[in-house]
DNA sequence: AATTCGGGGTC
DNA sequence: GACCCAGAATT
């Protein structure tokens, strides 16, 4: 197919997205951001994270200038957190090292934190209209059925003749439209599941349509077995304030505020108790019991949270120990808290007890 | 080359 | 419940 980036313009021009939040200008701040928040993520998901963060971080100095603290704020709930410390780490570099001027090739752009090969074409593609090939999840896709490309795309092999093949096929102008053409027809057509072939453009030849194989294109990722893991967490409240732990920048929720973790080696009959809420806080509890206990799913294991309420004497004096990992957070003031989704769950919760049945 | 990073949409 | 999404960094 010799003509298949013009057919694919064309076709956007008629049926692709023209009104996202992120669409229309060129400021490459705002290309920039909205194409990290979209990583692994969906539109829809993306859309009131882009207009909140933005809001707040209307340019590449607001961002920098900000204390990574907030940044991560605004990025709570919508996951895979090391995007927000590598945007706020990137920005830094940008002010410092060029000058508070965005880097203007895909080369340069890929230099920095947090974009790979792909999110540095889209933004140079979108914001300089420079010529360089994408492959996210929507081009991998549409490549895979419409050329019949066997494997699972993850497969390094894979991966590398998708790249060479996305390299063939880009025009020799209007790059942005044509990899906004990709991604839209990979997000509203050829979709995971029922793909609207009949609207396809290129129903009549794509190899998959016509060896009714579109079911099984691209290959699937091979299945593997998530372990389980299972950890208690201490909601320690005192005068409507509730204690909490800032993570370690890297692993599972870096850089985020979480409940304390209560250690395996603690023995089920004695975590939530009184007396070891003295042992281990060293205060005294009035109410120590179980809550109710909520699966998580990650990517690579589901983590089962077992929550334990422990509220202090209010004549205690609490402190937060461990140097400035433990803070006491008012409850008020957890909307606005760095907390990854399931812990603005159980949190949540208390303000609605009966959704507790332990 | 394989694993590790969330959370939610969709079937 | 299974699978995947505008992937990148790490090992």
């Amino acid at each position: 197919m010799n003509d298949f980036a013009e057919r694919l313009i064309s076709w956007q021009r008629k049926h692709g997205r023209h009104d996202l939040p992120w669409q229309g200008g060129h400021d490459p701040y705002r290309i920039w951001l909205s194409e990290i928040m979209l990583q692994q993520t969906q539109v829809d998901t993306v859309i009131p994270y882009y207009t909140r963060f933005l809001a707040r971080f209307p340019d590449v100095a607001s961002l920098a200038a900000a204390p990574v603290e907030e940044v991560m704020a605004l990025w709570s709930g919508l996951g895979y957190y090391a995007r927000a410390r590598n945007l706020h780490r990137a920005a830094q570099a940008i002010v410092a090292g060029h000058g508070g001027e965005f880097p203007r090739s895909a080369a340069e752009i890929a230099g920095l934190p947090g974009i790979g090969r792909s999110t540095a074409a889209a933004i140079a593609a979108f914001a300089y209209g420079e010529r360089a090939a994408i492959l996210d999840g929507n081009v991998k896709r549409v490549l895979c059925r419409i050329f019949g490309v066997e494997g699972f795309p993850g497969d390094k092999a894979v991966e590398n003749r998708l790249w060479a093949l996305a390299e063939s096929l880009l025009p020799a102008r209007e790059v942005g439209r044509y990899i906004q053409a990709q991604m839209d027809l990979g997000a509203t057509l050829c979709t995971r599941g029922k793909p609207a072939c009949e609207r396809c453009p290129f129903a009549g030849d794509c190899i998959a349509r016509r060896g009714n194989r579109v079911g099984e294109l691209p290959t699937p990722r091979p299945k593997k077995t998530v372990p389980r893991r299972s950890a208690r967490y201490a909601v320690v409240l005192h005068r409507e304030a509730v204690m909490l732990e800032r993570r370690p920048p890297a692993g599972i929720w870096g850089g985020l505020l979480s409940l304390p973790e209560i250690p395996a080696e603690v023995p089920a009959e004695l975590a939530g108790t009184s007396a070891w809420a003295r042992s281990h806080f060293g205060f005294d509890a009035v109410e120590a019991r179980a809550l109710g206990a909520l699966t998580h799913t990650f990517t690579h294991f589901v983590l089962e949270m077992q929550p334990v309420l422990l509220r202090l004497r209010t004549d205690t004096r609490p402190r937060a120990r461990d140097g400035d990992a433990l803070a006491w957070v008012p409850l008020s003031a957890l909307d606005e808290a760095a907390l990854p989704a399931p812990v603005r769950r159980i949190l949540d919760a208390l303000a609605a007890p009966d959704l507790f049945t332990g």
